[in-house]
Formats: structure tokens, sequence, C-alpha cells
DNA sequence: TATGAATGAGTGTTCATTCAT
DNA sequence: TATGAATGAACACTCATTCAT
């Protein structure tokens, strides 16, 4: 029913694009044509081919800390976490199954050297999306020193986040190279995961 | 005393180029002013544009794949490493840094959803090293079945190889962004890595 | 108490922006943000770009002539000028500063090869105002030949109109570069036309 | 003989494309095409359209200066010129003709109000050209005060220089509009300058 | 009278690649 | 082994203009 316009059509024929062949490899005429729609519309709504893509990592940030918020709120990160919380954080990584390309353009533009510092992060810097009062409530409660939550931010980012961004990125390709089914890879990967970020979670939980 | 052959700079300016830019944003132009050579001598060595990558790719894969060989080969499989296999995993792991930008271009490439088969992948399958022979003659004397050998390619790859590679590539710019010194910054690393992906070998180990 | 009408500003911001980068560096962009309408509005009111700078010089022409009609019929061609003639001319010379922008546009415009007669010329031109009657019965009662109709022409436009055309349109930068006062700029600019074409009217004037 | 170039091939149609069109009314499509050559050569020789106009103003400023100097240095300026100075400001003027589709430019350029100073300017300043050495010995020599100075700059651009510009460039659409032939055209305006500009000069000569 | 959305045809510019020497 | 000149095809972006409302 809900008319889709053309600046969505833009910005969904943009992520794929972005995704497929990187931001430098994509080309403002496919996305045009690929959109059905005015090469110069592009630029009526967005000024530039970089404002398409801050638009796509703007919106997707929105989306993302919102989910984050909920979660931190709902007590996802004091002692044993709420059902509420539970609810948060799958939706919070389910967002990465369903936000793939987008993830997928916001790794492949992190791993610039030249560029500014790297929107990726903020999937686990709460700093930009919390007020400064909530923080130092939220650190209070749980009681974690700043070297704390620093080798929390950490351990959370590279030993959890990182590898679930690969599965989700190359799990595709993965099964192609080494013959396996998806289903099988899901189940190699959850126990990878178990054996190694989540036991050390349930050891912490104790 | 030894010369730097022509050949040589251009490699190596397209290997910081690539890293800096990206594949697709890295222009010729600049990585035959930066090598300090003419333009047309890139044509001449290698045969476009993607054949420098290749190359680079070709002899990175040389190299590390050389490493990983010596570690097998030294029985860094089979049960406890010898003090051989450490070196050896040392020295791999060691590349990670002294390679950083090359690893950087492999990856950025391997997320693209269009390409082939993730050169990426090499960096944990032998299967492209040994010959059939030796993989068989390995598999056997470690006892493991197909599906082991699956697990252990996906745990070792998503949470051992990908957090190092995330953390090498990422490091820089996490510091800057959270404000830690590189230093600190290794500490909370390497704890991380000790407390999930190593304290699970460390389990089977035993 | 008058309301300008979005014609109006229409044309007023398009002779500012024509004057600042010529015809051809002027955006109809610009021009509708400029003056506060949509862009298509001026196509509703002018058909296109060129129509808007056609308006701009008929309603110049339209004024400019009319000051010259009263000059030619104030006597101010025969002998020696009469009071209201000398006004005429001076309301005519005051509009070389009143109407600066358009003068500026159509001396641009003038100075291209490619296009018709240009629309400068009808300055001194009162062929295209005065009918041919009154063209006639002026020229029995001045005494002169076409041959001397000609080199009055000539003498007024090329000594008289285009040393105050360019003192008009040049001045400002010629103070900024040359580092002179505007008033004493001036006082030079009327020295020369003092001592080169106002004295050769006053010869002819005895 | 002399084999002539792409590159003067390119400088000498935009030449005549931007005399024609005026510097944003030309296309480089049509310099590239009009030159034989492959657009991209332009910007392999030029860096940008703008560098193209850059170049054309350099050459020409390079030579006119050269001749007005030539001028300075014959004593052109003390008292009663000597026969060399004669040809050298014969030699001054003869530029105007020749290199009229520059000087079409530089004023149509110079007209914009945006800008920085006109290039146009330096037909008289030859403060750009000699030496402060220099140029205090002229004004030593000739007794000039700077007051003076300024204004005899005046004078010879705006009543000398300007009127010789406009004609050359206005000239052939004149004919055409007043339908005069070209050579009673050039009566016109020698007669024209004679009884102005001319006749002051030889009144301060005396 | 006024506007937001849309477009075709270009516009300057860039890029990987080739060629003659 | 090396280079300056040259190019075709594309590239991001712009512009005057139109249309539906």
């Amino acid at each position: 029913m809900k008319k889709i316009t053309s600046r969505q059509k833009i910005l969904r024929c943009a992520e794929v694009l972005f995704a497929e062949k990187g931001y430098d490899g994509a080309r403002i005429d496919r996305i045009a044509s690929e959109a059905g729609v005015n090469k110069a519309l592009i630029y009526y709504y967005f000024k530039s081919k970089r404002g398409v893509l801050e638009e796509l990592f703007r919106n997707f940030l929105h989306e993302s800390s919102a989910k984050m918020m909920a979660y931190v709120r709902d007590g996802g990160l004091d002692g044993s976490p709420s059902e509420e919380a539970q609810q948060s954080i799958d939706e919070y990584f389910g967002m990465f199954e369903k936000k793939r390309d987008i993830l997928r353009i916001m790794l492949m533009e992190s791993l610039k050297e030249g560029g500014g510092s790297p929107a990726l992060f903020n999937l686990v810097d709460f700093s930009g999306v919390l007020s400064e009062q909530e923080i130092e409530y939220f650190s209070k409660e749980s009681g974690m020193s700043s070297e704390e939550m620093n080798q929390m931010f950490v351990t959370e980012f590279f030993t959890g986040v990182m590898p679930l961004l690969a599965y989700v990125l190359l799990r595709k390709r993965w099964c192609e190279h080494f013959k396996v089914p998806e289903d099988k890879m899901k189940k190699y990967f959850d126990r990878a995961m178990d054996m190694t970020h989540h036991a050390h979670h349930k050891k912490m939980g104790k």
C-alpha cells in the first residue's frame, strides 16, 4: 500500500551496488538505471555520490544505536540480563543479518587507511549514543572502572562483533570454497562462538 | 647495496596505495609518480592494474603458505606443539603485522560480493598448499574426521584469524577514536584473546 | 508600500548574477534561490534563460532610448545645446551609473564574435528610435551629410561612450589594482575626458 | 617546416572558440575536435579548462610586456619620442590587431564582477614589467610625480587604449550594423582619435 | 501563481591502457 | 628497460527545461 518513493529506490539500489562492488567500484549510472530513475535525480536528493553513502550510514546508525540503547536501558549490561534485555540483544544481532549490505560497505570503508574514525566503531561505542549522565550512571551501577570498560569494548568488538560480522559477510563464499552446506556451516560457527566468546561470557556471569 | 629495481618500487607503492584507498580507489598514475617511474612501465611489467594486484597477492600467498606449511610439518597440529612448531606459528602470526597492507587489501577485496573465492581463505586453508597425499597423511595422523577438520577451520578463521586481522588493521584508528594508548590497547586485545580463543585451545590441549 | 512581485525579484537577481558571472556563467538555479522563488516560476514568466536576458535588454533600451530621444528633441544636437538638452544629456549619462549591471552584460554579450548586431550600438544609434521622417528632418536641420553623421556616431561611440563605459565598469577594480582612492580616480578620469573628448566638443561648438 | 605540435593546435583553437563564445560558452569537446586531438590530451597538457585560458593569457602578457618594455627603454615616454620608440609603439599597437582574439577574451573576463584584478590592466601598467629601480629612474627622468603618472595611466587607458580596443573588437559588427565599408570606418575612427586623444598628445608634446 | 519532482543532453574531468620511439 | 604523447570509454556531476499538481 505504501508508495515506494524514488528517493527510497535510489538508497536501496545504492546499498546493493556499493555492497557488490565497493563504494569506489560502484557507478552512479548503474544505481540510477537499476533504480529506474534519472541519474540527475540522485543529485537532486543527495548532493553527491558520497552523499548517498553518508545517508545510508546515517540511517543505519540511527537504527542500530536505537537498538543498542534499548539493550543498555533494559539492563543488558548489569549482571544477569533480563528477558527484555535478551530480546533487545537478539534484535541487535538480528540486524547483522538484515543489514548485511550496509555493514559490508561500512567495513570496507573502515579498512581504508585514509579516512576518519570508522562508523563501524559505533557498533560497540555507546558514548555517541547515551548522554554523559547516563554513561556515568551506568558505569557506577555496573561498578566498572574506565579500564574495565575499555577492556570490555575491546573484547566485545574483536572477539564478539568481528567474528559475527565476518561470518555474516563471508559465510556464503566460505561454503562455496570449502564445499560445506550453509546449515552445517552455521553449526560450526555457533559452536566456535560457544567455545570461545560465549564461554568467556558464561564464566564471567557466574 | 642491493639495488631496488623499478619493478620492486612499483609493487611497493601499489601495495601502499591500494591499502590506503582500496583497489578501485587507487590510481595507476599515482602509483607511477609515487614510484618515480613512467606509467607505461607498469604495463610493461604487469599487464594491467589487476595484474599488479595479482602479483602482490601471489607473492604474499607464496610466503604465507610456506610459513603455514612449515608449521604443519613441524607437527604444529598434532597434540602438543613442539618448540619448532611454536616458532613457526609465531613467524606466521608475525606476518600479520609485517604484511598488514596486503592483508588489508585482501580483506577489502574479499568483502566485495561479486568476485571469486577470496584469497583470504588461503590463510587457513592448506588444501591449496599441501598435496592430497600430505593432507590424507596428516588427517590420518591427527585422527580428525572431515567434520572435525571443518570445525577446526571455522574456529581458527573466525575466532582466531579474524580478530587478529581486525586488531592489526583497525588498532590505530581504534586508539584514536577511544583515546587509548597503543600499548594499553595491545594489553586489552591480548587479554581478550586469552580469555576466548586461547582459553579454548588450552582446554583442548589438555 | 509597493509590493515587489516575484517577476521583478527574478529580473533583479538575474541582472546581478549575469553581471557577476556573465550570461553563460550564471545559473538559473542560483537566480531562483537568490530571488527566493521556485526555478520553474522563471520559466512561467520568461520562456527561457535567454528570455530573461532579452527582457532585461528590452527594459533597458526602452528607458535609454526614451532619454536619448528627449535629448535629440530638446535640440541637443543642433549647435549650442539648450538648458533642457543639457539636463537630458546629464540624465542620459547618469544612466550609465545606475544601469551599470545591464551595460556590463550588454558589453560582454556584444564582445562575443558569434551573435547578431550588439544591442550596445543602440546607445548611439537613434535610427532604431526615431522615425525616418524625424531623422531626415533632423539631418536637414543640423545640415549634416550622411558622412558627417557617420563620423559623429563613430566619434561619440568610440571616444565618448566607450571610455565612459569602461570607466564605469572597471573603475572599482582599477582603484584596487593601482591603489588609488575612488574620488581621485574620478578626478583623473574627468580630466582625461576634458582633455580629449570634451576638448574636441568645445572646439566644434565654437 | 616547423612542426605544429598538438599543444599549439589546442591553444590556437581554444583562443578562437573562447573569443567566439566567451570562456563559459566555449566547450572543451569542441576545442578538442576542432584541434583534431583527443579531449583528454587537453587535460594532459593543461590541467583544466581554466588552465588553458591562463596559458593563453600568460603567453600574451609575455609578448605584450616585452613590447611595452622596449618602448619605454627606447625612451618612448620622455619628451619627443625617438624613431626607435615610434617603431616600438607601432609594434605595440599592431598587436591589438594581431592578438584581437585574446584581447577579446581578456576584456570579456575582465568585465565579470567576480574575479581578481583584470589581466587587461597590464596593458598600461609597467609596474609589473619593469624593476623598481627602472621605474624610479624613469619617473625621475621624466620629472613626473606619482599623481601625474596616475593621471597619465588613466588617460592612456581610458581614452587611448579602450577606444582602440573597442574599435578592433567591434569594428566588423559596427560596419554591418551601420552599413559602412571597413575602409571608411577606419577613416572615421582615425579621425576621431586624431581629434581627441592624439590632439591632446600633440598639445602636450609642444 | 507557485512548486517539488523529474529528465535529456551535455560538461568538465579522469582513467586504464596503448603506441611510437 | 624506459618514456612522452595520445586515446576511448567512462566518470561524477550539472544545467536548462518540463511536468504534474
